[in-house]
DNA sequence: CATGAATGAGTGTTCATTCAT
DNA sequence: TATGAATGAACACTCATTCAT
């Protein structure tokens, strides 16, 4: 947009061939050789823009997670429903990483588990990324969409363990070439979890019946948890 | 169990205080030396019995792994329902990292993101495990129990990266002091997803409607999670 | 005296903020990026006047020593006496390092035991005031002033390396807050030495012995510092 | 004497060839490279035996330094006026210096100057030797046998400062082959000064007014050093 | 078995110096 | 002139690994 002056390209420059060589060979791998050959300048100007290796690598994220952030909160702005935003959350992320390898690598093998990134000014928008996620649960569960006994930090760690849980598997084995196409069951799995509910059938059973009593509720409820619900307790007259 | 060589006191000496060390660390930032001084033997020594640094690494979950595994294959071995085996894989991996801290920490921050791991033969036990997991999936969408379009990989990757996750924070954070107490939580997370079931109240308001009074569905629902959902008392009249 | 050019300002600038951060931390330790701090320009310009560090280092002594020659050769012509010579020279010097410590800095820790400074033109000036001080001490020989005996090599290494060796506790350890205090000790001790005189004692004797009057040979011992023992009083008789 | 450990043997080999590199290329120009080829032995091995290059540097005096303050404390034992310990100690070092050339360079031209030198433990033993030459002086002092209005400090200074003068003199100029050929004139000019004493005239005056015939005044002038000014023999006639 | 001793190989980092503008 | 920007050339230091004893 606006004009950048010379050296913030070069700095660009010079993160981009870092965000490659460390996603290619890892962090300790990788020298700053290999990213001055790769950025097309000498060892000494790396040094020019970055003080040190580790805060070249602690820079990577920088931009790119801001704008990431923006991005997001801008959709967000858009959309009602807890559920939609959670959706888009999860597809955000997975889009994100998708359509950055690099940096998915970058950011899931070697920032996710170095100890000194969390003191890292970068990591504040990582950080508040989270948060946003907890919040869009935290509104969710008020508003009465989520189930109010809801532990929206568990429910944060679902979402963002699985979304990293399936980029690592993608950075490591290449496994899911599209990682976004998961969003839609992703989001369903959250929303819904996975137990198939026998609920309906008998609510159907119910509504036909109309009347006097009633059944299975009870061994529904006996199941291991079916935590919500419960049937209507039979009640004659 | 059986009288161990002395040579394999030595060996498992080595690898506790690896383990150790990595996980205090890190593994690039943990010499031999380090490691040396930890197990009380020279550094010569350790080269006696692992042919390099990174074979030390590797070496670290070989036992821990396979008795894990069998552990938790006992285990499942005596439950029937798809969803008790969740819960117990769950409960077994939390519980699992909750007690075994270095452990966690070096399975967490470092080899779960090594490339080379991957193809090691220790990572095989790892594979079983999540093998394991699917299996049980599976089987629960088999058995009805699991709603038919449910993913397994997917769903195996919540479980797995939901419960990494919350080992990281453990790791780097310190946060959740008891992993194993999100048993419960992650669990019904899993199963039952969070979002509200409308159903029930329109089962409510069914029955409203087919009798005169009420029950209060909501201010059950308001309830903080009726894990075991009570019976419905039979009541005569 | 006249007007300088605007360059010469600029050189003058730059040399005297490289005697500062030489004198402070050192040749090796202070970088051309602390001299160009210093002196408000930046580095190329440093490089436009001086064609290394080296050479820079070696531009310090210039003027002033060139300085500092003229004007104790200039006092020196007013002076008769070797020994006022002498004392001219020492106080010459421990003023001159007393008021410029920084210039004292480089010269005592860095210059002085450069080898290649040896060779340098700069060094000329120093041998040339070197010179002088032995063309005072053979001047005083010649004259009777001094001991025919006298060494003037080593009596010029007397007096410049006991100066130095004040100035660099100066430089050092701060210790004597004022070097030029010492000049009349210095002085008298390059004269007169440190032996305590028998012969005065003889003296007095000799003359209470010889004649009948008699002479303040006490009085003269008593006397703090008779540096120059001062040829005795007429006598009559 | 006692066996050496092998590990002290190395420990020598080093510093030996650190005294002759640092000596002839200076401390910034010479690398640890070159220290250990001169030492026949990896670079690596240096660091197993000195954490850094300044490290070695600093212990370079050691040994050294403390085995020559004991000779010298030996032989001043064995002496009683004040005087000959004062030659003691200027044969001492010049000699010192003179065999151990590139000690001296190291001496003279790095350690001297060095600030950190001076907070470091090995400094302690010059330190020591320099109090010991101040104990010598005051002693002369208490004794009669040196000026009452001797200023200790002044004279450690010019005693120190004229050999190191002459020392640094000969590292750079390789001027005066034999150092220790100096002693007898430095101790002299430190004794009795260089001025030529016309008390020895006015004796003589004196003398030959009490007397009818001569007095080799002349003849005790031109005498080489009269370092202990002998008293006139009485001579009657 | 155990290890003290030695080192090869590698790399992050610094800085004096250059030059196009 | 003045300098922002770039870099070539070095070097201290580390550490996994080896091997004779």
């Amino acid at each position: 947009m606006t004009a950048q002056p010379k050296s913030n390209i070069r700095k660009a420059q010079i993160l981009q061939a870092a965000e490659r060589v460390f996603a290619q060979k890892g962090y300790q791998e990788a020298t700053i050789s290999d990213v001055a050959r790769q950025a097309k300048v000498s060892e000494a100007t790396i040094y020019e823009y970055f003080s040190s290796k580790e805060e070249l690598l602690f820079s990577i994220p920088g931009e790119t997670a801001r704008r990431g952030k923006e991005n997001l909160e801008n959709i967000l702005r858009f959309l009602r429903r807890a559920a939609d935003k959670i959706r888009a959350v999860i597809h955000h992320y997975l889009l994100f990483y998708e359509t950055h390898p690099d940096y998915a690598s970058v950011a899931m093998l070697i920032l996710k588990q170095n100890r000194k990134f969390l003191e890292v000014e970068a990591y504040q928008d990582v950080r508040e990324l989270s948060r946003l996620i907890l919040n869009v649960i935290e509104e969710g569960i008020r508003s009465g969409e989520f189930k109010s006994d809801t532990n929206p930090y568990l429910v944060r760690s679902a979402i963002l363990g699985t979304i990293e849980h399936l980029v690592i598997r993608r950075v490591l084995l290449g496994k899911p070439e599209k990682l976004a196409d998961s969003t839609d069951q992703l989001t369903e799995l959250i929303m819904g979890g996975i137990v198939a509910r026998r609920e309906e059938k008998v609510l159907n059973l119910r509504i036909s019946l109309g009347a006097e009593e009633n059944p299975e509720g009870t061994v529904l409820l006996a199941e291991k948890k079916a935590k919500s619900p419960r049937p209507p307790k039979s009640q004659t007259k």
